[in-house]
DNA sequence: TTGTAATATTGCAATATTACGATATTATTG
DNA sequence: CAATAATATCGTAATATTGCAATATTACAA
């Protein structure tokens, strides 16, 4: 993209790109909405479920991980992801009050 | 990205990542905002207030535009634009029920 | 510890997005 | 219609994202 400039909007405008970025891919809205519906949930059930390659599994967990979405237990020799309830609960009210705070003057 | 797999992705999938897709850049945040924020808005005003070039605000209006949430009418040489109130908060519902469908069963 | 199953990381190729200068359109004004 | 101002599009370069095979880690089990 050229130079990046993502530097020269405020801080709040990037917070919401930054949250809105997590969900602008389908791979990551499906694998969000497979974790929620387990118990238990073992990345490798997520690749049947996807059909993506366990690579690409792992790189949006990640994605999805560094979001602070997930929360990872061991549990045997897989990992239970589950969705951190806290932050997804913040990431949805700060969406809201981004809506909530556009204004409709114009036209 | 390799091959494009979107499709293999479920059609709720795809439209709440295509949402997300709109508002997962600053540039395109400050924008909005500063279209809700105007009576009249003019382009040219938001080149100076952004710091992007003309075509590059062009651009992400056109992003903004093509998910339905432009409306635009000629006002003298310049266009309003305007948000499409109807459209925009179609938006912040089906984020909300995705969110809202969002199970926390697991750990 | 060694072996094994699950997950993460690396390296690379393909595609998408972002950014901008130059140029084309468009609508109004004269 | 010609000139002008505002906006859109085109072409291209830089950067980011996506996807996967191969490989490395990791945690448990034996």
């Amino acid at each position: 993209m050229g130079i990046t400039k993502q530097n020269i909007h405020n801080k709040k405008a990037n917070e919401i790109a930054t949250i809105a970025k997590v969900f602008a891919h389908p791979a990551r809205i499906a694998i969000i909405e497979y974790i929620s519906k387990q118990q238990n949930c073992i990345c490798n059930d997520i690749v049947n479920e996807i059909g993506l390659a366990q690579a690409t599994i792992s790189q949006h967990l990640k994605v999805i991980n560094d979001a602070g979405l997930l929360k990872g237990d061991y549990k045997g020799k897989s990992i239970c992801y589950c969705l951190n309830v806290t932050r997804y609960k913040e990431f949805q009210n700060q969406l809201n009050h981004f809506f909530n705070a556009t204004q409709f003057n114009c036209c």
